[in-house]
DNA sequence: AAAATTAGATACATGAGTGTAGCTAATACT
DNA sequence: AGTATTAGCTACACTCATGTATCTAATTTT
């Protein structure tokens, strides 16, 4: 039995995170609802028993996973340029929709038996501390300069630039270009806080 | 043997119809990726024999039982009440998305491995002949009357309402309420094709 | 070096689901 | 009534996944 052992073994932190990875990969394959701990196992080069050590169900291998993610990246808005800043909070959420941890929570809020699991905290956990939408940290920092009136951001206002990001993913499964971005941008987010094509100019 | 025939066997379309039903409950509660031949004979009360008479595997039954579905309710835009007519054109957006077939649909477009067997035939025959969104029905009935400028009508002033309530349906699992789409025709919709707060009075 | 830990490997019993074959009984058609 | 069709039933062989037990070898710790 000579070439058993042709990668050395993999310990701690190496070896969850191969796992960690893996399961990441295997749900984006095969779905929440595929998703097996053989499947996992296969995927990370790891047998069974080592996942059992440690978990008991793959969705709490999955679960596991998320909660260690990198927090999500959060806008930082420039000085002066509202139109930039959205469109960038925009691209920032599309990096996101389509990383691994974005399409597992996807996969998790979209399927019957999982979604109940994401819990508020494990939520909060993969967002820290956003305090809301990737548009609104953007409309706030804004509205806080008066460049428009802060009562017109409601939810509704704060949640359309996503919105619509959100439903063109799910009916085309590409991500939106720039121009659609740029489009999304100038024909909802802008008119809603008044500063559209026929508004008063700041 | 006495009682193996309580219910008369049901032929024909009667049968059909009850595979059909049962597939679509059955994909709600447990996904398209947990889909099985066994589950939907389970709940249709008819074994998997019959099912392999018609249909090679689930997903083919699922998506029959949607080539079957009547075709969705069209909004019908009245004479002179425009953001009324878009309430009830996202309420019966709400009602078709909570439908069976529209759960259905749903799960099928966020399942990785089912998504691209939702073709074009069968989405227009789900759709039938509607032109596009709810919305968007509403919305160029009323632009062709001169109530906002017709080029305002962009693919994605079409989508805001739409894409707004598809949104609240992924984060809460439940429907908006009557004053949360008002809520979203005031605060997007009008906006972007200039009737908002701030436009001049038509 | 010895001891401790555990990753990796193998085996097993069980259950769920698949797809098929064959049969009988119920129902429709002639 | 006789014939044809097929729903419903049962059985089977097979695959895949589950969860567990046990063991050895690799690696770390003492």
């Amino acid at each position: 039995m000579g070439d058993h052992s042709a990668r050395p073994r993999r310990r701690g932190e190496e070896l969850i995170k191969a796992i960690h990875d893996a399961v990441l990969e295997e749900v984006l394959e095969v779905g929440v609802g595929r998703l097996t701990m053989d499947g996992i196992g296969r995927r990370a080069a790891t047998p069974r028993t080592t996942l059992y050590r440690r978990w008991s169900d793959p969705v709490e291998v999955l679960l596991d996973a998320l909660h260690h993610q990198h927090p999500v990246e959060e806008p930082t808005p420039g000085a002066d340029d509202l139109h930039g800043d959205l469109v960038h909070a925009l691209r920032l959420m599309v990096e996101w929709a389509l990383s691994p941890a974005g399409r597992a929570v996807a996969a998790i809020l979209t399927d019957p038996r999982s979604a109940a699991l994401m819990s508020e905290a494990l939520f909060e956990r993969v967002f820290a501390d956003r305090g809301g939408t990737f548009t609104r940290t953007v409309l706030r920092y804004y509205a806080d300069r008066g460049c428009f009136p802060a009562e017109l951001l409601t939810p509704v206002v704060a949640d359309i630039g996503e919105a619509l990001v959100t439903k063109r993913l799910i009916d085309t499964g590409a991500p939106p270009t720039d121009e659609e971005l740029a489009a999304i941008v100038e024909q909802a987010i802008l008119p809603a806080i008044g500063l559209g094509p026929r508004a008063p100019r700041p």
